[in-house]
DNA sequence: CTGAAAGCGCTTACAG
DNA sequence: CTGAAAGCGCTTACAG
């Protein structure tokens, strides 16, 4: 692999210059930038990435951390990142902390090791506390999920009328015994949710009941054994808020199987309005989240932090979010 | 951020012994171990990474270059692929070339700039030719996608054997007026499937009908356009085997819209088995890809020739393909 | 078991 | 407009 110095030493010139002409510096001779341009072809001659990150101490390359690639929601996400990322001319690594707070703080560390110029967190695992220590090396950001009690920017939706709009609708629907499927109370995103949840709840005088009450759960098995033990109920729910579309769908797929007519026997709302949502039978009733707006400017945002060096100071951007109704409510 | 030079100051010790130190070397007096890892806790020392890849000519960084990161298919690949490279020390950076030669080429210069040790290829766009240049700079596989052309190692599925068993199924159930929506030519594996269709349907003594063979698409969206042109036909095809499953999804979904049952009116294969297959109405028939063991594969091989210096030279690994039959045929 | 020195391949003040 | 020199932060022969 040709050098930056056989690049001098073949035009008869400086390192520096060759340098120069590699970094569009105004100031060299035409004649010369021509024949450094011609020998770095002939040479086939790259610039070491490893050598210029050292030397100008950034990387252009930034981590995102999601919790679960295969979670569609997340291709999304990463997609409208990725896209920003290449036309900025960032790299990107895609981090996967498998919901494990320890995968998550070792991912943060390729802060420290300066293998990456930021992080975006579109998860989070861990609380504050133990994340503020790496801002001290570099910006962090989160998108999606949040942490009202940090101090850096956040890209977020407001979750508490995700989860108020998706109650409601059920009420107007003429429900009452709604159970609903949240999430662990670790994480503030749910809890949000949750509170919308409780709020058109009371707002209508409808007491919550315990039962109807599931915890974490985020893929399609989760949602048929969700279904289980609503059906398995002396009292059962007639409707029910998942955490989410792919859970939404398992509860769904399970239903039609036991012969449990959705929506007149149990409703569903689910959450992201993922392509799925619209193609299973009947189509999910959801709650739009503006994936790609997200995903789009937490990677304008990152970039432009990196760039400008911009201070990492609190910033909570709020993006809206919509109730679509289909055929399961 | 501290340097070994503070470290080595602090410990009154020489960086070179802080280095080996940090490398585990033996060779060092336990206590003056020790001495050093207190002192690097102390100061908050982490290597920094730009400097060990430029010493060390490698970066523990591979990249994966797939076409499409919101298809699932990929999704599980990539989730496969960085298990296993997590376990084994190395980040992952995601490459989507969008089905675009340029943007291919231009992940490939990862490699030249040293940005990377090594890439696996899940998509191919452009032909071995362009490729080949820069496996002077780097081990490269494929893995899905392949050109027998390639002189690297490639996992991957036999594709001809997938377009069989998918077709002599639905010759099986007595369809003669079969549907093939295949993917571009320019891809290796799509033309291996077609031959796959082609053979089935010969071995069967059945016609191949021009009108019923669609070109190259990807998502539910081209699944439903393909619906359309089959519908408006005057002698419309009692069956499709589509490219993927989202393909097949959107064919689904459309057929139901417009009150074509399915299998009765119209029978459906997919390819991919995805969640998705066994989640919509009715459940797609379809050809079951091994994709995590494909992903695992191929990041083992990959960290095992960067560890060993291996030779790049052909060598094709074959998996497994399966039909697993839903309700959708 | 330990350290001084060289060098990985760049870029950037500095001097001219 | 150009070049010599220093230095980014490591690691690895080499010598002891």
């Amino acid at each position: 692999m040709a050098t930056i110095k056989e690049v001098a030493a073949k035009t008869g010139l400086s390192p520096t210059t060759v340098s120069r002409v590699i970094n569009n510096h105004p100031y060299v001779d035409p004649k010369k930038r021509k024949l450094v341009l011609t020998a770095m072809e002939e040479l086939g001659y790259v610039p070491n990435s490893s050598a210029r990150r050292l030397r100008g101490q950034r990387t252009n390359t930034i981590a995102v951390i999601i919790s679960r690639i295969v979670n569609p929601f997340f291709g999304h996400l990463v997609d409208a990142m990725e896209k920003i990322a290449a036309e900025r001319g960032y790299q990107l690594i895609l981090c996967d902390s498998r919901l494990e707070k320890e995968r998550e703080l070792q991912q943060l560390e390729l802060l420290k090791t300066k293998q990456v110029d930021g992080i975006i967190l579109a998860s989070l695992q861990n609380r504050w506390k133990d994340i503020e220590p790496y801002t001290r090396f570099g910006p962090i950001i989160s998108c999606n999920e949040y942490d009202s009690a940090a101090d850096m920017p956040m890209i977020v939706c407001d979750q508490e009328y995700g989860g108020y709009i998706g109650t409601k609708h059920l009420i107007d629907r003429g429900h009452k015994n709604i159970a609903y499927a949240g999430g662990t109370d670790r994480i503030e995103l749910t809890r949000d949710r949750f509170a919308g949840f409780k709020r058109a709840m009371m707002e209508a005088g409808i007491p919550i009941v315990d039962d109807y009450l599931f915890p974490s759960f985020y893929g399609i098995e989760d949602g048929k054994n969700i279904f289980h033990r609503m059906y398995a109920m002396e009292n059962r729910p007639t409707a029910i808020f998942a955490g989410g579309d792919e859970v939404a769908a398992g509860v769904i797929q399970e239903a039609k199987r036991f012969h449990c007519r959705v929506p007149d026997d149990l409703a569903v709302v689910g959450f992201d309005n993922q392509p799925l949502a619209d193609l299973i039978d009947p189509g999910i009733t959801t709650i739009d989240q503006p994936t790609k707006l997200m995903g789009t400017r937490a990677m304008e945002m990152m970039v432009d932090m990196i760039r400008h060096n911009r201070e990492v100071t609190y910033k909570k951007e709020l993006l809206p979010l919509q109730l679509i109704i289909r055929e399961s409510t």
